[in-house]
Order: structure tokens, then sequence, then C-alpha cells
DNA sequence: GCATTTTATTTGTAAATGCAAATAAACGAC
DNA sequence: GTCGTTTATTTGCATTTACAAATAAAATGC
């Protein structure tokens, strides 16, 4: 294996996480984590997602996501309902202060992939997206 | 904002920890960790490095680090030495058995970039580097 | 050279995380 | 319809993590 910087894994973590720290600070001061940031985030597309499923968008293991709802219920972002047509799933739902917050951030967003996307050119987006989400998938084949 | 998987900093983070589970798994039966991994790949660059910037190539907060690295010397896989110059500072060494372990997963951590990086052709991986690079970087300007 | 500030690491402590076990409901076989 | 199995979520508990304060040594100003 050559130098550090030129495996790949270490550059995507490396770049993962500078992100995720700073857009964390950023939105610290609005009572809100970048955990909770990526539930609302996957609630804005599609609201009443259950349980499981915000853990494989979030990438938030089950167990810490339920402590993480828990939170987020009591500053009443979101509200868990039992699904009447099968009692063993929860679906999650955004509140109005759920929205509100998460119209709050959004821009904040934003501007960190603008940062973070600076100089780069809509085609080198365009391949950057279809290679993390190639390499996702290819990851993908390691579980079955 | 538009839907979910087009925010790069999501697909980032998506794959990235993907890798990280992964990865975790396959060294913990070898008695090591991922975070402990970062560090022994990065003495392997260049063994000796003091505590800080082991924090900033490995993206490990320096308290972390230090009880991380408390870990390492338990296992006798790295030794501090304080520098005979600057006291305040602590270099890190690896040992044999750090050494050994290393060559040990140097093939699983060449393998997982093999199976993330499959199907894509050299030129995409250079560029695919080149653009996490420069996404680190732009990232960087944030922090003055 | 002494006091002040800066730099490097560690420690205290609370919160976040992850695995495994527990709970609880639905499904399937019979 | 009941029993064993599978699926969805939560809880118990040990580990990891991060922020802030503490320690300790060097550099700087005077």
């Amino acid at each position: 294996m050559g130098p550090l910087d030129a495996y790949v894994p270490y550059l995507l973590n490396r770049a993962g996480a500078r992100i995720a720290t700073a857009f964390g600070e950023e939105v610290r001061p609005l009572g809100a984590s970048l955990q909770m940031w990526r539930v609302l985030a996957a609630l804005r597309e599609r609201d009443g997602r259950r349980m499981g499923d915000l853990s494989v968008m979030t990438s938030i293991e089950v167990s810490t996501l339920t402590r993480l709802v828990d939170q987020m219920e009591k500053k009443r972002l979101v509200e868990r309902r039992r699904d009447p047509d099968d009692a063993r799933v929860v679906a999650l739902h955004v509140t109005t202060a759920g929205k509100r917050l998460t119209r709050r951030i959004v821009p904040i967003a934003e501007r960190y992939e603008q940062v973070a996307l600076k100089g780069f050119a809509p085609v080198e987006v365009q391949v950057l997206r279809a290679a993390l989400r190639r390499l996702y998938a290819n990851m993908d084949e390691l579980y079955d």
C-alpha cells in the first residue's frame, strides 16, 4: 500500500469528518445536532418513515436512533406513531416545530455543499456524485 | 435543497460509514479497531509522529487519541517517548508487534479499496482522489 | 531571569455509540 | 387456533467519544 493520502477510504473519511464536524458546530446553536439533521432531512423527503428505514438512510444504528428520536420527541420536533396495520412498526412524523427547524437548517446545508464544492465544475460534481453512489453500491456486495 | 441522494455531504458520509463499519468488523478478530489501524497506518508512513499530528492526520480528537494510544500501549503495539528536545511533545513509535499487526492489516485495507473501487477505470480513481482532496481543502477555509 | 502567554498532552465527566438481550407483534406451518 | 419463527423496536450495559479544565513545558516580553 502506497502513501495514506492516495488511499481512497482515508480520503473519504477525512473529507467526511471535516464536513461533519464543521456542520455540527454550525447547527448546535439552533439546538440541533448533525444526526438530528439527518433524520429531519430524511423525513423532509418523505414523512412517516419507519425507524428501520431511517436507520439505513441515515447510517445511524437503530439503537442509537431510538435514543436520538427520544430526544427529538422531547424537543417536539418529531412524533412517533404506531402503524395501525402493523403494530411492530413505528412511523416518525415531523411536527410544525420540526418543519420550522428544518427550514432554518436547509440553507446552512446548502451553503456547506457549496463551500465543499467550491471550484468544481457542474460536470465534476456530477461525476463525484456518481462515483460516491457507485462506491456505496460496491460495498453493498460485501453484505451478501 | 433537492433529494437527499444528490446531496454530496450525505453521499460522502454514507459511503464512508459503510466502508468504516465493514472494515472495522474485518479487523476486530485481529484485536484491532478501525481507529487503531488509522494510527498504525499514519505511523507506517513515518514513525515517531507526535500526538497532535496524529490527531490531525487521523481525524481523531486528541483526547480520544490519548485513550486510544493508552490501549495500544497496553497491547504493546506502540510506545510513547518524550521528545528530549521539547518535553511537551510525545512521539509515538511502533513496536515489533505493532509492525506485525500492520503487515496483517495492509492486505485487508488494500482489498477494501479494491472492492470499493470495483469497476472504476484508473482515470476515474484519480479523478475521485483529486476531488476528495480538493473538497477537504475547501473545508479548510472555514477554519480561518 | 521572572512573569505571562502559548503549545502539547492528559484527565474529568457527560453524552453518544454499538452490540446483545429483551420485548412485542406478525407470519407460517400444521 | 396454537407453536415456533421471523421482523421491528427498545433497553441494558460497556465502550467510545468529545468538550472543557488541568497539567506541564517552552517561548516571549520586559
